[in-house]
DNA sequence: AGCCAAGTTAGTCAGCTGTTCAAGACATAT
DNA sequence: ATATGTCTTGAACAGCTGACTAACTTGGCT
């Protein structure tokens, strides 16, 4: 029997909390399947964690912590339109590698909207800022209007969102990957359009 | 007391149906809530359907219809970029108007999804197939290869979600409106870019 | 009146929920 | 060896909510 710390038994509960939320959904994340999921006893749970939503208050924190981590990775890049690809590339290549981890935060949003909660909205939110404030970075020697930089934000996040929905429904890695170029093309021609710069021959 | 015909009720069931799954999601739509949105008695409900499935069963088949609908009611236009334009803002317009819909809609897709059930991602496919036959029907008179048609009813689709769940998530018409203009010039530049430089191959 | 569809009341009963507790097992320090 | 603090567990608790139903009343038509 292999004893365990308890930093690294919380550790796996969150993961095994993102698995079940993907399963099950969130109102399917019973605290059950959760410590099932974790190979943990259901008393470890509450060993661990006072209560269920403690353990929910860090699953948040984690996919909110997944999606910064996500945009700082992706280094600044010289021009907007470079970033701009770099920012949904990097989040569909996210996407494609851990289903769970869409699903869940898909999970996530959903719920949030439904309760009206803030924190839901809040990974929303946050994601959403923190493309903004990597687009302003790599325009900052030519800046665009506020207008501009939300709009191309808006645009990155629809394109990702769909292409999760569309990944997640079918489950066809192969489709999905060649998606994941269509929606960068889709991208790269709209900026092309919209900020007045000729596009990059393919 | 007024006297309603159980097939009146049916439909009052199950517009309640959808207007609880948006709120309180497929789990949270439990036949009390039901029954008590279509201002009916619960007992009432197993008097129009057998089951909780049964009355489920047309919720999916009505959700179904209303998009067919909607991709018919945009008349057949005389180009593909007009056809296209249309089905995008027809789709946005139609979620614009109704919210519920929207949500129960997406409620419904993540529920097919987490159950590996055909049932919800079939409304899903169904409305992809029906855009890609609208098209094809545009674009009768030069017909494109079935791949060119396919990723044009995935940039359609991807931009129409990526549009629900922005609008559900922060219920902002106004700017739900502006980014309903935005997502229909991304599809205009992206075709123009798509079908103007492309030849027949890629 | 007779008849049936529509509506109601007041349940049944099973299943699952988050949470707790007392007790045991392991590793380390004294 | 004994004590200590950390992990681990099976079994329960108490409560809620789920779908569904039997038996009854009411309304309206012929």
């Amino acid at each position: 029997m292999a004893r365990i710390s308890v930093a690294q038994r919380r550790s796996d509960f969150i993961n095994a909390a993102v698995e079940v939320i993907a399963v099950h959904g969130i109102d399917g994340a019973t605290t059950r399947r959760i410590a099932e999921q974790a190979q943990a006893n259901l008393a470890m749970l509450h060993y661990c964690y006072d209560s269920k939503e403690d353990l929910f208050a860090d699953v948040y924190e984690f996919v909110a912590g997944r999606y910064r981590d996500l945009v700082k990775s992706s280094d600044p890049h010289s021009t907007l339109v470079d970033t701009a690809r770099q920012l949904l590339r990097g989040v569909m290549e996210w996407y494609l590698e851990s289903p769970s981890f869409t699903a869940a935060a898909l999970e996530l949003i959903n719920w949030a909207r439904r309760q009206h909660g803030e924190r839901g909205i809040a990974v929303y939110d946050q994601a959403l800022e923190t493309v903004r404030a990597a687009l302003r970075g790599a325009a900052s020697e030519h800046p665009l209007e506020a207008e501009t930089i939300d709009q191309i934000a808006y645009v990155i996040a629809t394109l990702a969102d769909g292409f999760a929905l569309n990944w997640l429904t079918y489950g066809d890695r192969a489709a999905a990957t060649e998606q994941m170029e269509t929606a960068v093309s889709v991208l790269e021609s709209w900026l092309a359009a919209r900020l007045g710069t000729t596009p990059v021959a393919q």
